[in-house]
DNA sequence: CAAATTTGCCTAAAGTCTTTAGGCATCTGC
DNA sequence: GCAGATGCCTAAAGACTTTAGGCAAATTTG
């Protein structure tokens, strides 16, 4: 019975490499199991269950892109900044489509205030420095932000943009070209939603 | 042995009330025998597997989707257009999780070519119509909405942008607002895009 | 209308994954 | 070197998936 040393932390950086290979989704504890030719029962004592695992990958991946992104922002600003930033995410999602779907775990409000959500957030905040925005238009361009990064690096993965042209790099750069343009010059409040607000 | 009249639409559909409610992750062919008051082997006639049901769940939602927007982008344009259709994205993600969910299934190119995904596209092109833009900046463009509807939709979903001010139906009419600002302004290329490019 | 055929749902069974309970061997600290 | 803690094990039950083969109800046909 030779020990093999498990860890809550191994397992989480083995699910990851998991994800990254099988999909996110495909992720098992027996699949684990095996892959460190140990019995099932034996993950449960470093992991409360399978979703605990998804959720400690989830954790991992959202600490990696995190730190990447920092390291990106570091010694930038204005449109250089955002760039940087937005390539993170595009290719941390190409390099690690497992490590990306996992980040997208809905997590509780308690993990989430544990998780490197809030990082996330400052980073993006910190790019509209570059920026002459004041709240609440600080806030609407944080949002724009991540879900334009979101939506495109989600539907790019998903193959949306794959067999047709222009390829889907050049978008992304006229991509970022527009959301530079658009936070230069960010709209005041039309009168239409003004009425709706 | 009374028959209760199983077909592959009745599957589908009750599949996709059962996304709706339990969440798509959670969609299981015994669920849905349960439901139909069934046993599970007879619902193997009907589909292939659990694959394909969620498969065909997906294809119904892509539909209800698709069908909502024409209805919705019918006689208008411009902004009016492209809020319209925005808020048939946003509504139907609300008002269906699970079928939004299903929405978002990666899909075989054969899958995806029989599905309502042509419809999306043309009709998002057909919003361009009101604003000024040719090739390649126009396909840009559809990419770049069809990033934001679902980057927004899908991480308002998440609880992204609840619990802090201002709350989300500020930031989605204003994040509207920009995006027709910037339609009606796209920006030439950059330098620095053209290099990359 | 009855016989033949097709169709729909069933039973049975094997495989996989999850999760809990309890046991023994191996480490760790005194 | 011994006592206790820890790590991985066996065993077992429950759930979901999927295939194979069967009987009865519906439909087609003469």
């Amino acid at each position: 019975m030779v020990r093999v040393g498990l860890t809550t932390e191994r397992l989480a950086q083995a699910g990851a490499e998991l994800a990254d290979e099988v999909g996110f989704e495909q992720v098992t504890v027996s699949e684990l199991a095996r892959r460190f030719d140990v019995k099932v029962a034996s993950l449960y004592s470093h992991v409360k269950n399978s979703q605990d695992l998804k959720t400690k990958i989830a954790l991992l991946a959202l600490e990696e892109l995190a730190d990447r992104g920092a390291a990106a922002l570091a010694g930038r600003a204005g449109k250089d900044a955002l760039t940087a930033f937005a390539n993170v995410y595009r290719d941390y999602a190409r390099e690690h489509p497992g490590r990306y779907a996992a980040a997208q775990l809905r997590l509780t409000p308690e993990e989430a205030a544990a998780s490197a959500g809030g990082r996330h957030a400052q980073m993006t905040r910190a790019i509209l420095r570059g920026y002459d925005l004041t709240e609440p238009d600080q806030t609407h361009a944080v949002r724009l932000l991540g879900s334009v990064f979101h939506g495109y690096v989600s539907l790019e993965l998903g193959g949306g943009f794959s067999h047709s042209s222009p390829d889907s790099q050049e978008t992304w750069s006229r991509v970022l070209d527009a959301l530079d343009a658009l936070l230069r010059n960010w709209p005041a409040q039309s009168a239409q939603s003004a009425q709706s607000a």
